[in-house]
DNA sequence: CAGAATCCGAACCGATACTG
DNA sequence: CAGTATCGGTTCGGATTCTG
């Protein structure tokens, strides 16, 4: 019947700003989908690529919900049998500040603080089905701290440390990195103001990225 | 079998920022209890007042995680029977930021741009238990979006267009209220800059604040 | 085949009861 | 007061099925 009037039993029901953005965008998977839709347009079918881990059914009811709150909106084209696509509202799209603020303040945990043990991250969502598989590994050093990315199957493992033989080199700092992930700046510019050093081939760095899941970064070369 | 039965946490276990914050930040009524902790320490049975609605197997969870991640620290007075306070790090400091974002972009929300219908909102988390029972109603206007909203109980009820007998009127701008809201100006400061408009006793005002969920709300008489 | 609904076992949530 | 234990209901995640 008429889902779409439904709320979620578990709403916080307050007056409260928080409660009721939480209420709107606070359910598992609803910030991804509208981080995956930053980038522009996307079908169905590319949001469940991206939102891998998640069931479909979670990815067609965050929709139906988003939509109903006027947050992401569905254009289907004239033609028959054209794609469905979805997209970010003006409300959406200003949920850019509270996605970049959580970002932000998610930096500090690429590195891992906690000392010692190696890290398994799913890769799954970041894998290009028209590239053929990557197996890498990548040095970087965030302030100081240096870990080992390697990207294996459909697995990323991040090792405190050097790694053995790294395809790219990358070291920033926290700050730079922040702003090359919302876009302020590209690496080339960041490198060009010192504040970047990489070695390794330029091809190489833009696919760690994309390996990495930050397709949008913009290296400028 | 061929799955690794891992304790599954519900994770997203991505190599993201956005991921990895809400892996720390991103579960129910988390980030209600950082906010509640933005004012100050408080005990266990303070913040399980200010989140009624939640279990305290809930509260208690929240609270041993966020210990974890180094967001939130407990601290026991020496003395014998004194108590215990929780209170945020740095680290859960630095979250302000996401809780203004988030709350900045829900402020929308608090006016009810789908229209017609009342709608009631749970007040429990806002009531004193040393004040006696409140009733009474206010007058808002935000952007030029008139409602009512009743305390009634332990309930609140919003409602709108105008309301009959209001104690206290209330009128500004969504960006003014905003910036109210983040302590950034006080409403006398507002009041004396012509952008926010009361009327009602400064008593009243400050009452309504409470009642509605805003304690914090410095208003400046 | 893309888009979406349905079913089911498992994990999670919320309320109450209980313990030190 | 500060939690822990437990239980019923809800939500999630994955596979399957349906529909144009």
């Amino acid at each position: 019947m008429d889902k779409s009037a439904t709320v979620s039993k578990r709403a916080y029901d307050r007056f409260c700003p928080l409660s009721l953005a939480l209420d709107q965008v606070g359910e598992r998977w609803t910030l991804h989908i509208i981080m995956a839709l930053m980038n522009g347009p996307k079908r169905y079918s590319e949001l469940k690529r991206h939102l891998a881990g998640a069931g479909t059914n979670i990815l067609s009811d965050r929709l139906r919900r988003l939509a109903g709150g006027h947050i992401v909106g569905r254009s289907t084209g004239q033609a028959p049998g054209s794609e469905t696509t979805y997209h970010l509202t003006e409300r959406g799209a200003a949920l850019a500040s509270v996605i970049g603020a959580l970002a932000t303040w998610g930096i500090d945990l690429l590195s891992g603080t906690e000392t010692g043990e190696p890290q398994v991250f799913d890769r799954t969502w970041t894998i290009d089905p028209s590239t053929e598989t990557i197996n890498e590994t990548y040095q970087w050093s965030i302030d100081g701290i240096e870990f080992e990315l390697a990207a294996h199957d459909r697995q990323l493992t991040r090792t405190p440390g050097r790694a053995a033989r790294p395809v790219v080199k990358f070291k920033t700092s926290k700050a730079i990195f922040a702003s090359i992930l919302t876009g302020e700046v590209s690496v080339a510019e960041a490198v060009e103001a010192g504040e970047v050093r990489f070695k390794g081939s330029r091809q190489a760095l833009r696919r760690m990225f994309s390996v990495l899941g930050f397709p949008f970064v913009r290296v400028g070369y």
